[in-house]
DNA sequence: ACAGAACTCCACCTAAAGGTGGAATAAGAT
DNA sequence: ATCTTATTCCACCTTTAGGTGGAGTTCTGT
C-alpha cells in the first residue's frame, strides 16, 4: 500500500471544514494532518506537517487565503495549494494564480472532481478549470484598473461623494473625476452605481 | 438502541453538502436518509422519506430555500426545519423564520453546536442564536420598506436611472423621486450608491 | 533620450440626483 | 366613520455627477 496524501484543510468555516474532513477522511489514499481556520494558522500548520497538498479557502478572517499561499510560497516554493472557493465571479482568483495556487476548485464542483483534483495536483500536475480558464483570459485581455483607481472605486462602492473621496485622497475633486471617468469606461459602465455593483459581482472590491 | 435522528440534507454546493453528510454520518445516533440539492428536490425527497430534521440551506438555485420551507410547511405543518447559512447579514434569515424554520445556524459555529441543534430540535425545541435574535428585534424595530420601495431599490441595484426605473414601472420620475427620499431615510443613507450597497450588505436584495 | 503609463489638475458644460413642501386617491384597519 | 398607510403626482430649487478636451509631471522600460 503506497503512502497516503497527507492533506491541510484550511477554511474558516467550523462546520465546512468539519464536513471536509469527515470527506476526505473516507477516502482510501487520503488522511487530513491538520486543518486551519485563518491565513496565519495555516501557515504554522503547514509549516508543522508539511503536508503533501493543501486545500485553502480564499474567504478568510485576518489573514486571508492569498496572503497565506504567498507566505507559504516564499518558503517552501514547491507547495502544493489548492483553491478551494464558493465565488467563481472573485478577482481573488486571479490573485491566488499569481500566487502560485496550483488548482482551483468551486465548491459547487462535484465531489469526484475534487478528490480526483487533489491526486492529479499531488501528482505535480497544474488543473484550472475550462470555466475558470476563459474567465482569466477574458480578464487579463479586459483593462486593468490602476492603483489608484481601485482606491476611488473602492470609495466609491463604500458610498462616498466625489468630494470625500478628494479629501480622503487628499488630491481635488477634478482629481477624483478624471479616475471616475476613466474607471467608468474600464468597467464598461455608466454611473457609479453600475460601478459599484460590477466590482462586487466580479469581486475587485469586497462588502466586509 | 434508540431510533437515530433521520436527516435531510439540502445544499447546492456538492463538496459542502457531501462533506456534511460525512460528517453527520460519523455521529452515532444520527442518519442522513436524503439529500438535495435545491428547493424543488428538497419537496420530493422531504415527500418520499419524511425526515425527522431537514438541514437547509438558503442560496440554492431555481427554487430558493425560503420557498421550500414554505411548500414543505404548507403539505407538513410539523416538519422540523433548521436553516444552515452562511451568511449572518441575511434578509432572507427572517422570511425563514416567517415561513416557519426551528432553528438557525450559521456555517460559522462549531460542528459541536450543529450537533447538538439537531437534537434540540428533534425533541421539539427551537434555537435561535443571540446573534441572530438580536438582528430580528433590530431589524423589527427598523423601518420596513414598502412594496413599492423595494422594487425601486432593486432597481437601482441594478444600476437603473431614475428615469428608467419610472418607465419600468409606468409611473413618473417624481415618483421613482418620492420613493428614493423615503427609502434612503429608512435606509439611513443619503445617496443611491449608499442604499445599493445597504440593501446588499443586509440581504435585502441578491446579487444573481 | 524617448515613449508610454499613471497621476495630477483645470475650465466648461449638461444631465441627473436629491431636498422641500406640498396634495390627491384608494385600501385597510380601528 | 375616521385614521393610517401606501401610492401617485406636482413645482421649485440646490447639489452632485458625468462628459469633453486639454495639459503638466513623474517614473519606468527601451
Amino acid at each position: 500500500m503506497p503512502a497516503p496524501i497527507r492533506l491541510l484543510v484550511v477554511d474558516d468555516h467550523p462546520v465546512v471544514r468539519g464536513g471536509l474532513v469527515a470527506l476526505l477522511g473516507t477516502v482510501e489514499d487520503m488522511t487530513v494532518v491538520a486543518e486551519a481556520s485563518d491565513g496565519r494558522e495555516a501557515f504554522e500548520q503547514y509549516s508543522v506537517h508539511q503536508p503533501d497538498v493543501t486545500l485553502m479557502d480564499l474567504r478568510l478572517r485576518n489573514v486571508g487565503g492569498v496572503e497565506a499561499i504567498h507566505l507559504i510560497r516564499a518558503e517552501w516554493p514547491q507547495a502544493r495549494i489548492i483553491v478551494l472557493t464558493t465565488f467563481d465571479g472573485d478577482e481573488d482568483i486571479y490573485r491566488a494564480i499569481q500566487a502560485g495556487a496550483k488548482a482551483y476548485l468551486l465548491k459547487g464542483m462535484s465531489v469526484e472532481e475534487l478528490i480526483s483534483t487533489i491526486r492529479s495536483v499531488h501528482q505535480g500536475k497544474v488543473r484550472i478549470p475550462a470555466a475558470i480558464a476563459e474567465k482569466l483570459a477574458g480578464r487579463m485581455a479586459g483593462p486593468q484598473l490602476t492603483g489608484r483607481e481601485l482606491e476611488v472605486l473602492e470609495r466609491i462602492v463604500r458610498g462616498r461623494s466625489n468630494k470625500e473621496i478628494a479629501s480622503d485622497l487628499t488630491i481635488s475633486e477634478a482629481t477624483v473625476k478624471t479616475h471616475i471617468n476613466n474607471l467608468l469606461s474600464k468597467l464598461g459602465v455608466d454611473d457609479r452605481t453600475g460601478a459599484s455593483t460590477a466590482a462586487l459581482q466580479r469581486g475587485i472590491v469586497h462588502l466586509d
